[in-house]
Order: C-alpha cells, then structure tokens, then sequence
DNA sequence: GGCTGGTTAG
DNA sequence: TTCACACGTTCAA
DNA sequence: GAACGTGTGTCTCTAACCAGCCAG
C-alpha cells in the first residue's frame, strides 16, 4: 500500500495539470475551437510562469471576483506583476471600487450585478465602512438589502484594493469537456490521483479516436452537460417543471449523449408520475427504449384498464430487454388474469425458502451488527463449517480479476484520460465482443484447472490491489480473502462459474448487483447461497433476476426467513 | 465560544 | 456517483 | 401482499479555514 505522505507535489501542481487540459485540447481539437478560443489558449501559452499560476489559482476558485488583499500564495511572489500580465493578455481585468461606482456601464462591461461585488465583503466590513446603524445585530440578508439600495453611494469605502475580474471560466469548462468527454470530473481528479487517493490501472491511452468530431457535436455536448449539471432536485420540481424539462430534452447527436438523455428522461417521467401524471409520463416512457421504460408503462396501462396493455405484454414476454424486465413481466403478468397471456408465461420457478430463528446472543448480534451477521453466525453454529457475508463483492472480484486484462484492454475509444475506473464501454452490449480474443486467453487460464486459475487470481489480486474497479471493492473482501478464495474455487463447480460468469456478461451494469447476502461451506463439502431476508424484506427485483439465473443452472441457492425468538 | 456549512487546498 | 435494508403508508383484491 | 416513499448506514478524500449564527 502507498501512504499519502510519501507523495508530495510540485508547488505548481494546479498549473502543471491545466497545462495537460491546455496541451491535449490544442493538440487533439485544435479544429474544432474557435478563433476566440484558440487566441484565449495562445495567451496563456505565452505568458510566464508566475502568470499562469495566478489564472489558474484563480480559474479554479467560485466566482469572477477577488480581492487582491486576499490573495496570498506562497509559491507566487509578485502577485501585482502577474496580474499585470494579466490584464495585458486580455485574460483578467483590474479595477477597483471606486471606478466602478463612478462609471454606471462598468457593471454592464463585467456583466456584474452588485450582489456579486458585495459577496467579497464580510458584514462587518459592509457595516463599518457604510456606516450601517445596527448592523451587528443584522443577519447578513437584510444588510445586503440596505447596502444595495444605496449602492453605488460611498462603495468605494470598502477597500481601496483592486479587485481583479476572471470571465472565462466558460473556457475552463471546455478543456474538462474535451479532456473528460464530460463535466463531472475535473482538476480535483489529477490531484486525488497524484496523491494516491485514487489509483487507476495503467491502460494504453487511445489516440486514434477523438471524443468530438465536429463543432456542432462538442456544442451539443457542452450545452447539455452544463444543463444537466444545473438540474435541479427532482423532488423539488413541480408537474408543470417537470414537463417542461421533459420537452426541453435534446436530441442527441451521438450513442453516448442519447443514452444520457434518456436516464434523465426516465427520471423525469417517473418523478412526473409521482406527481400524479401517469398518462402525461405514458408518452415520455414511450420514448425511451430502456429498462424499466416498458415496466412503468404496463403498471400504468394495467391501472388504467387500457387494453393496449395486453398488446405491450405480450412484447415484453417475447422479447424482454433485460432480465429484469423478464422477470418483472413473469410475476407481473401472472397477476393480470389474461388467460391468452398466461399461456405465454414460463413455469415459475420456486424459490427454497428455509426459516431460521434466532436466540438471544443472535438478537443482539441483529442489532449491532445487522441481519446478515446474525443469520451467518447462527447458520454456521448449527451447520458447522465456515460462511462469508459477501453479497455482491466475492462474484464480480473473482469475475473481474479472471478477466482483468479484457476490462482494461486497449480497445479504440476505451481509454481517453487517466482517471477511468473503466472502459468506457463496460456496460455496453458489444463490449465482450469487441475484446473476444482476449476474452479468449482469460478463459484459457481459468478453464486450465483450479490450480493455475487460483495462482492467477491471486497474482492479479496482488499485483492490482487497490486500483479503481466498479467490480471490484477490494477493502470489503481484503479481511476475508485469503480464507475464502481457496474455498470458493475448490468448492464451487466449474459449471457454476461459467454460468455466473456468462450471466455477468450478459448485463455487467445491471448484474453486478443483487447477488445473495452469504456463501456458506458445509463440513461435508459443496457451497450454498443464502439470501437474509429479516421480516418485512422480500426479494428485490434484481435479486429475482439471480436466484432465476440460480435456477436454470442448478446452483444451490435459497432465502433465509430471519425471525427471532 | 461552540457549532455549522461552504470553500479551498493538497 | 452506490447498494441494500427497515419501516410506514396506501391501495387493491 | 404489492408497491412506493423515506430514512439509514455504508460508502464517500480529508482537513483547514472562515464567516455566520446563536446560546450563554
Ligand atoms: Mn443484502
Ligand atoms: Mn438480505
């Protein structure tokens, strides 16, 4: 393991990683930048190194205001040269209060409302230097109220100062864009990576794809990422809102915008249907092509006495888009009483089912250290043998460190910056048949024998300790590992890997969740999986979608009905 | 003077 | 930018 | 019983700093 202290950075660290934003836009998008933006990176290029520290520092903070006696950095000494340079480079301006409030059209020029100039104040500063009766005993709202109506009478008064003005945080947005494909990762990740908080695999970066081809696809991108990040709670939007939003969607110009504006559409939909809208939410669901459009829609239709439903049933039984979506469509059709559709049903497979009752030491256990822990003490005490609470994690480590070299491989498009936690196609379709051939080698060691795969697993296990996997959470499974994974590789059958493995395939996002709670290893050999179920719990859907998968293939599986005594 | 939430920094 | 559980409410059968 | 909303704990990167607020 590294440990944080032992990695330091350079005084300059925050201009050394927008230097890399600035290189990688002007090396990969130069053509796709306008003449503003191009001269905007051309004068940053150019100026010296205290220089581009200042604008980055300041770049990197809210607003576009500050205060030149606030700003202090140890690793800038001559912070009024560099604003110079600035100012000069056309990319900050300097003022101060005085020439604002002598000039009405100074606000207009910064496009500044006064609350934003007032926000660089505390209430003491607004209340001395405006001379505000009572003010200290004022909450700062109602003094920025007094202070405003007088504006711009005696501001000059808070600080003789310069103030220095940043606009293009704009351009700021674009390089993370161009940099990330998206607005949610920034300057903070290089940062978090240097300092080992977060550690990505070593992946083959892809040169030969761009994320944006053409100027009209990065302004579409940019526009809705920005709209996406201001949206709002969607508990706080009203019916009315929220249409709007829905109407207000754009189209996408590529896969990966459509499959973002088709989450939010969902969102939107169902939190519409909260409201009160269903048949409103019926036409934005009928829009979308994803789970669990289609699910809504035949809930609603089915309240509604629609006769379509019986149409959309049948759809959904023929070709269900997800597991599920099947397995919803299963239960969900069963209670419909349509005698045509139940002909078209799968028998249901039964779940088994087993009671356990809990003492007085398990009650305790239930309510310190939860349900699962009391249902694993009490299960391996009475049986004998050894279990694991494990739920999600021991399936997809095993899974992903089987086929790590497959999820990092360097596939074109796949790997675009270096702080990815995946491809960026894990959780598409084609994503196993885009790497088959490496897919091929993984199978090649793991179907070798358990020894060669249990080598394997363990080499990977140490030598990508730590790294960023979604399917790996490596601190859940570090206490138990050791102990577990020679066990869960000589017990459980070939056969069952396989299927669990293909099952993963078949929707890594969607399966990587719901497995059972506990693996148990009886004294007399074999392995069982046990779902903890408390009192008012039942199966969630994506745990019916599994236990289904258990029944095909025969893997001992069952739910544990917890009560205690 | 303690508590809290937002901001900044590494 | 999670995942799962517990608990309370509502609704329909 | 089914479905749903909500709160909770787990996970959150962490710590310093600052302003505002309020109880005493
Ligand atoms: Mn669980
Ligand atoms: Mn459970």
């Amino acid at each position: 393991m590294l440990s944080p202290a032992a990695l330091q950075l350079s005084p300059t660290y925050y201009r050394d990683n927008f230097q890399q934003l600035a290189n990688q836009a002007q090396r990969l998008y130069h053509d796709l930048l306008t003449q503003q933006e191009r001269h905007w990176l051309a004068a940053y290029q150019r100026l010296p190194l205290a220089a581009q520290c200042l604008y980055v520092r300041l770049l990197s903070r809210k607003g576009q205001w500050f205060r030149r006696d606030k700003l202090h950095y140890d690793e800038i000494d001559e912070i009024d040269t560099a604003a110079q340079q600035l100012q000069e480079a056309g990319l900050i301006d300097i003022v101060t209060l005085k020439e604002i409030a002598a000039d009405d059209s100074k606000l207009h020029t910064f496009n500044t409302q006064p609350s934003e100039l007032l926000a660089l104040f505390t209430k003491a500063e607004l209340g001395q230097c405006l001379s505000v009766a009572g003010w200290r005993t004022m909450k700062r709202e109602p003094l920025l109220q007094l202070v405003q109506q007088q504006w711009p009478e005696n501001i000059e008064k808070l600080t003789h100062a310069p103030l220095f003005w940043v606009c293009s945080q704009d351009f700021l947005e674009l390089l993370q864009l161009l940099f990330f494909g998206h607005l949610q990762q920034s300057l903070t990740d290089f940062v978090l990576s240097d300092l080992g908080i977060y550690r990505y695999e070593q992946y083959e970066l892809s040169t030969a794809q761009r994320l944006f081809q053409q100027r009209q696809q990065l302004e579409a991108h940019w526009q809705f990422e920005r709209w996406r990040q201001d949206l709002p709670e969607l508990k706080s939007l009203s019916a009315d809102a929220l249409q709007d939003l829905l109407d207000s969607l754009p189209h996408a110009v590529d896969t990966t915008m459509a499959r973002r504006v088709e989450r939010i559409r969902l969102q939107l939909a169902r939190q519409l249907e909260r409201c009160g809208e269903a048949t409103a939410a019926l036409s934005y669901y009928q829009q979308c092509q994803r789970h669990p459009a289609r699910e809504r829609r035949l809930r609603i239709l089915h309240q509604q006495k629609d006769p379509q439903r019986l149409e959309l049933a049948q759809q959904m039984i023929e070709a269900p888009w997800s597991e599920e979506e099947r397995v919803f469509t299963q239960r969900f059709v069963a209670r419909m009483k349509s005698d045509p559709l139940a002909k078209m049903l799968e028998p249901a497979a039964d779940i088994s089912q087993q009671q356990l009752l809990l003492d007085e030491q398990g009650n305790t256990l239930w309510r310190e250290r939860g349900v699962e822990f009391a249902a694993l003490q009490s299960y391996v005490d009475e049986h004998g043998g050894s279990g694991f609470y494990i739920e999600n994690t021991l399936f997809t480590a095993v899974f992903a460190l089987t086929f790590w070299p497959v999820l990092f491989a360097a596939v074109p498009g796949a790997f675009f910056h270096p702080f990815q936690q995946r491809a960026a196609d894990l959780y598409e379709a084609d994503f196993r048949s885009r790497r088959q051939d490496i897919v091929a080698e993984c199978e090649a060691v793991w179907q070798a024998g358990p020894d060669d795969w249990w080598s394997q697993l363990q080499q990977t296990w140490q030598e990508k300790n730590g790294l960023a996997n979604p399917l790996l959470h490596w601190p859940a499974l570090e206490s138990c590992w050791q102990e577990l994974l020679p066990l869960a590789v000589q017990r459980i059958p070939t056969a069952h890997w396989r299927s669990t493995f293909d099952f993963l395939w078949q929707d890594i996002r969607r399966h990587r969740s719901g497995m059972p709670d506990l693996i148990v290893f009886p004294p007399q050999g074999g392995y069982r999986l046990l779902e903890v179920k408390g009192p008012g719990d039942t199966l969630q859907p994506n745990q019916r979608a599994w236990f289904a998968q258990f029944a095909r293939h025969d893997i001992p599986a069952m739910v544990l009905q917890v009560r205690s005594s």
